[in-house]
DNA sequence: AATTAGCACTCGACTAATTAGAGTGCTAAT
DNA sequence: ATTAGCACTCTAATTAGTCGAGTGCTAATT
């Protein structure tokens, strides 16, 4: 347990440190105005802070440095706790400028999270637990190819351009257009693989001539996609961080960010509240010189996604948290609307 | 005019720089199997290319490093021009992976591209004047929400969601979809607009009430989108070149990339066959440091689209400008490929 | 006349050596 | 319990010194 006045000496050093990015020394505590102290004073309690790991040297006459200990306990104990209804309005404004679609207003969503606080942004989802087929429908293009079109109660589009077989005719596309429609309809979208395997692919053996080959399109085409999206922003703004001075780090993290499902998977531990995950908290080597921030979004009960702020360690906590806890919750209020009628 | 010689050594100098990143010095090149003069001569032919303003040195004792001079001169006279049927079948090979669309045999190809020469690739188009409307059709989600959806005979979908206004019910929306199957049937997207203003706006006038508020959700539907996509790969490639060893260089590289709108300018000026820029003949001061090569591919006479590889000025040129070559050949054939049966 | 060997010279890259300054830990005074 | 004072430590920046790759020029060689 950390007495009040350690409390506050480890905080000024966080706080200092998160501006500065520079060791902070006792003199310079001594002058901030909440402090009252002397340097030597300071000088004890950073002795017995560093001594219990919340912060530490970099070298033995340096000012001090806060460590992964101490940032956790500064985020777990020493910053406010995101009140309920934090809000900044930033989706409505999105929507006021004539976004109305998901895609679109996730995507912006993502951007200003990263140019507010220059870090990089990613959103999940939304996965739509509920998303069930509206409708199936194949265009034919021209006598070899066909794109097929499914839409979801959601308002998701998904489609798929394909060779039209040999030997089958349009009749034969239509038969398997109505069959799709009449088997599939109100499916979710999960439980596709499963209905192609059975009741479709009897029905089509019955009906339809040569099904085999269409049959194998439909499934590499609803098999293949994975309809959740990862929305990345901001992806240059980790150069601006003093801390990326060395080439090999800024490679690395290209690496990683090139690497799209390692950031899903990241992304989809996160849960209800923030979560915020420090340097070596992280799974993945390539982010454990990072925070990573998590939050989850939800439609009703239902966690649909996820959004997550990526930065060097010394992060501004305070502020991304506040901001993430806002975020989430216009992302869940917008979900609710958008539902609220079906 | 170079003499024989000089051309040898420039082109031996400019090799040597391309592999190693390092100034050529005399000995160096007077080791080479292909040239035989001593250390001492080559430095005469070497002050000559210099003087002429063909190489450089970075400093005064030091070996010499082509000048953008020397590239140009080597990019047009050193390099055997591509033949016309290099084919690398590299779409053929996408296509064999089970790709059938555009848009996913673009976005391979960009990535082929730049893993094969460790470059940044960038893909325009293509852009379809050749685009016509197939199929319209409105799905509604709920009694508020719809998604319109447009099928092109390319096989590209575009979809869009949006909420039905109050005073719209089903027949209403049902009388929209016939008449903008009716109407827009065949109809090149870029006319798509234009369309929509003049009779479409009056026959909806007629038979759909409060036609107005459908309308501008059309309207913005089919503006908004620009229809022409880049597509960028092996953005983090430019990190494994030697000469980014500069912060500074490597923060401006990713602004620029972060553009999208600049790049396409710069591809929009691709044209048949190969182009070179190198350095400071670029018009973009974000890639004086770089060389960008382009060209462009066809459909029939019409050039629908581009490609790029932006990297060093010290640039694998011969490699890359064979393998534009090719890919753009293979692209405009893919197009040809796809469109002869329409 | 063209080529090459020889040599003095230049300059960057690397390695010590030196110094200044920020910061510490400890002791003794307040 | 707090703080002033001071010796000590370590980095960062500067300077000096050395090495070697490479040049340009001159004179010898082919």
């Amino acid at each position: 347990m950390l007495t009040a006045r350690q409390m506050l000496i480890l905080q000024v050093i966080i706080d200092d440190f998160i501006k500065s990015a520079q060791p902070v020394g006792s003199r310079t505590i001594s002058k901030k105005d909440n402090v009252s102290y002397s340097p030597a004073t300071i000088r004890n309690v950073m002795a017995d802070l560093e001594e219990m790991g919340y912060i530490e040297k970099t070298h033995s006459s340096s000012g001090r440095v806060p460590s992964e200990k101490g940032y956790r306990y500064y985020v777990d104990h020493l910053i406010p706790f995101p009140t309920k209804d934090d809000k900044i309005n930033m989706i409505e404004d999105i929507i006021k400028e004539g976004y109305f679609e998901f895609e679109q207003i996730v995507q912006k969503s993502a951007e200003i999270l990263s140019d507010i606080t220059n870090y990089t942004s990613f959103i999940l989802g939304p996965a739509m637990f509920e998303t069930r087929v509206k409708q199936l429908q194949i265009v034919t293009l021209s006598p070899t190819t066909a794109v097929v079109i499914l839409v979801t109660n959601t308002g998701y589009v998904e489609n798929r351009t394909f060779s039209i077989p040999d030997k089958i005719n349009a009749s034969d596309l239509e038969k398997v257009v109505n069959i799709l429609n009449d088997r599939l309809y109100d499916v979710p979208l999960e439980k596709i693989p499963e209905k192609l395997n059975s009741e479709v692919k009897d029905l089509m053996k019955t009906y339809v001539r040569d099904f085999r080959e269409i049959y194998k399109y439909l499934r590499a085409a609803f098999f293949s996609e994975q309809p959740v999206k990862l929305y990345i922003s901001g992806k240059a703004n980790i150069l601006m961080q003093p801390e990326f001075n060395d080439i090999e780090k800024i490679r690395s993290f290209y690496m990683m960010i090139e690497n799209e499902e390692k950031i899903a998977e990241l992304l989809k531990d996160a849960s209800d509240g923030i979560k915020v995950t420090i340097g070596n908290e992280n799974k993945l080597d390539a982010i454990k010189d990072f925070s990573l921030i998590t939050t989850s979004y939800q439609l009703g009960e239902e966690q649909v996604g996820a959004i997550g702020l990526l930065g060097p360690t010394r992060m501004e906590y305070k502020k991304v948290i506040t901001l993430l806890h806002a975020v989430s919750n216009e992302m869940s209020d917008m979900l609710h609307f958008w539902f609220k009628n079906n």
